[in-house]
DNA sequence: GTTGTTGGCCAACGCTTGTTGACTTCACCG
DNA sequence: CGGTGAAGTCAACAAGCGTTGGCCAACAAC
């Protein structure tokens, strides 16, 4: 019944910019720092509206971290080929999306924070994975992947370490993209 | 000056007992959920005493997260085998002490907490590493170790998604030690 | 022109937090 | 015995939090 209009109500702008600005928050701050009162602020509106929206704060962070790893086939791709290429498939997902950052900041501390980011390995990367590998070893190499591409994201991205935060896109591709690989498509023996 | 003896007075024993509540608390919660009443009640004494022996929350935090890698010398050992001996240190570590949880889960919202933890790889495994591979690498590879063994502590420990939970102490070596290894002395072209 | 409805603001609530200062208890030393 | 100082208790503070309910302004419908 919605209309096709672009923009409907005044409403919906008004719900955008809210997420948009709670997306930012609990991204920079994490869960219990990025506060309602910030997030209105940002949004240049009173907190009771971010109520009223979004009913509390859990819902808000649940609207806010919303994602979708858009993961793409990697099955038509030679075996050596689908660890760089994954990596920076992640790299652009974590660079153009503020969700991850508030996903991964918010989890350390949040539990349903941490249960979306279980679903999000297991429900997005598992699939994927195989196609690739015997579907049994899957989620292992699911789980994995997740620790490099979590762990260079939280020293890049998060804890800013310098010589990571330092490396190119080229340089990280290259030093990452066979450890994924290997996870990928690897045999235990090596 | 301080006598010999095991227990001089009640004030060490109680510093003790703050000490071990605070890095179980911080660990568990992370900084700002980890109260300092919470604390005091573990410890079962005042929250004024907090206050008393270790100002504020900010050096209760300081004091509890101190923090020591103990690293071996890895510099006689053959190249294959120092990605396995280090990542089965590095488990060691994080399961006797929960004080890298406790840094781990702050550093994601604490900014003193992510210094303490950039130190920790830049100042106790970057010369470590130096005694492996070309020194002018060696602040990179510090970086790239950092992000799998953090990666991994995070998904096995933090978030404990299940495939990586459930690997067992030697399926975690055979598929990190390799990884680790190549970190430590490869080069960029594999 | 009245009447709803919708989007928004304001003031306040109950609660928890870190932190403080004054008070008590108590062991030890002269 | 008295007193001195450390160890511990208690009650309270100011500030900040999520959350609530009532009020206002605009605007469309009848």
């Amino acid at each position: 019944m919605s209309q096709a209009a672009p923009e409907k109500r005044s409403a919906d702008r008004t719900r955008g910019v809210i997420l948009a600005a709670a997306r930012e928050r609990f991204a920079a701050d994490g869960y219990e720092r990025a506060t309602i009162r910030a997030i209105a602020a940002d949004a240049a509106i009173d907190p009771a509206m971010v109520m009223r929206y979004f009913g509390n704060k859990e819902k808000l962070f649940a609207a806010a971290a919303e994602f979708d790893l858009r993961l793409p086939d990697l099955s038509r791709l030679p075996r050596e080929e689908v660890g760089p290429a994954l990596t920076n498939h992640f790299l652009d997902r974590w660079e153009d999306d503020e969700s991850l950052k508030a996903l991964l900041r918010a989890s350390v501390t949040n539990e349903a924070a941490a249960d979306r980011m279980r679903q999000l390995f297991a429900d997005q990367l598992g699939p994927v994975i195989m196609t690739l590998a015997d579907p049994a070893t899957a989620g292992t190499r699911a789980g994995l992947v997740a620790s490099q591409a979590l762990g260079f994201a939280l020293c890049r991205y998060v804890l800013a370490l310098p010589p990571v935060a330092a490396l190119s896109r080229e340089e990280a591709i290259a030093w990452l993209g066979p450890t994924i690989t290997r996870y990928l498509t690897g045999s235990l023996a090596d």
